[in-house]
DNA sequence: CCACGTCCCATACTTTCGGATGGGAATGCA
DNA sequence: TGCATTCCCATCCGAAAGTATGGGACGTGG
């Protein structure tokens, strides 16, 4: 009834980096006690790169977006190209919506969360190895609320991108050429996100939009 | 020759509180599989403060710095106040040189890393439940660097007074009426502030600002 | 003493922001 | 079908922000 049919003896092969080394040692010491998996670990996404250069593929990746190395996504996408298919997952404390966003655009298997125990982590890890897709409840509802309760009204899709892009600190130029509109459109936006979330100027916007959980 | 003089027999009691169940996970793992050592978890602060309250102080707690109901070091003066002078120290990821020095001066027994593994973890513990005061060596080393040369970091008095009131998205001219200022004088220390956190605008710098813990 | 850093102010200039006005197009819903 | 919503673009304008020059005052330490 398994479905480890026939390969019981192969061991999962997972490579674990993070620059918390504490969090390495989670990994070390709980999963390596789980008789299917096999562990390595590296405290940069460089020194991660060189593993799978050096050994192949992992069967699961798991990569921590603060770490070293990593520019936001643009470490995850090395990553994912470098590892060959095989799932490519992200490991992280509070992540933002547009993070959320970004990492599953890059084409990762998933997101594990360090607020999650370790005894959740084994089946998440067996569950992307399969092929699937992973991710915690608490995110997917978050993900759903992107339009939240503000007082006068929510927040469009657009306004939601652009407000991204001011939680940025980027200007009006900027984010009309990211997004590929005219800058009169990103200003009408940014106005409207400002009324909506009852603020002065963009700055005041994005410290409502941080508080309110916005971003 | 100890310092438990005739109660050696009796653990050491220490409460660790952090949102990250994974953390609370090494620490029942790896500390409670030293002999001396009892260990409870908490993942909020008013968790730790409640624990702390039913069962008394603990021999040491260590709480997590960005753990929901610590506002930066309020938190941990709290806990500090409620620990009856034993040990209470900050776990934490990177922290910046301005929050070491708020932590430091808000009595707290020392700072642990998430960057160091669990083997130090026992000693750190050991020595600061011996009344010593427990800081990494990386650390001491950038604190040092703190009060120096104005060149990228350190912001001065006046310029920290400014960017508190940036952080509230006010513009230029009421920032130069409530300090009774010229605002030139504002303008010139937004630039100021701006070049010090590596910020191309206001709305950065308070972004950087924020996520430094500057604020 | 001078050098250095911090703080303060002023003038002048360019760029960006925020707001207003006016229009066109696609969607979905009553 | 009419209507609302959301999206997109354009032009104009005043205000704010940011940059670049000046300069003067005050302290500390070499």
């Amino acid at each position: 009834m398994s479905a480890l049919n026939g390969m019981a003896a192969d061991k999962i092969r997972i490579l674990i980096a993070d620059d918390h080394e504490m969090v390495l040692d989670v990994f070390a010491m709980y999963l390596s006690s789980a008789s299917d998996m096999a562990v390595t670990t590296a405290k940069t996404l460089d020194e991660a790169v060189e593993r799978i250069s050096a050994e192949g593929p992992y069967d699961v990746v798991l990569l921590d977006l603060n770490m070293p190395g990593m520019n936001g996504v643009a470490g995850l996408r090395r990553a994912i190209k470098l590892n060959a298919g095989k799932p490519v997952a992200i490991i992280t404390g509070n992540p933002t919506p547009r993070m959320l966003d970004e990492i599953m655009n890059a084409g990762s298997s998933g997101i594990v969360l360090k607020t999650t125990g370790v005894r959740s982590l084994a089946n998440a890890i067996r569950f992307m190895h399969a092929g699937e897709h992973y991710m915690p409840l608490e995110l997917v509802r978050d993900r759903h609320n992107a339009g939240r309760t503000t007082k006068n009204g929510r927040l469009s899709d657009k306004e939601m991108m652009v407000l991204s892009y001011l939680a940025e600190g980027k200007q009006n130029k900027e984010i009309a050429n990211d997004l590929k509109l005219a800058e009169p459109t990103i200003k009408m936006h940014v106005t409207s996100i400002c009324k909506k979330l009852t603020a002065s100027n963009r700055t005041q916007a994005v410290i409502v939009a941080r508080d309110l959980g916005l971003i």
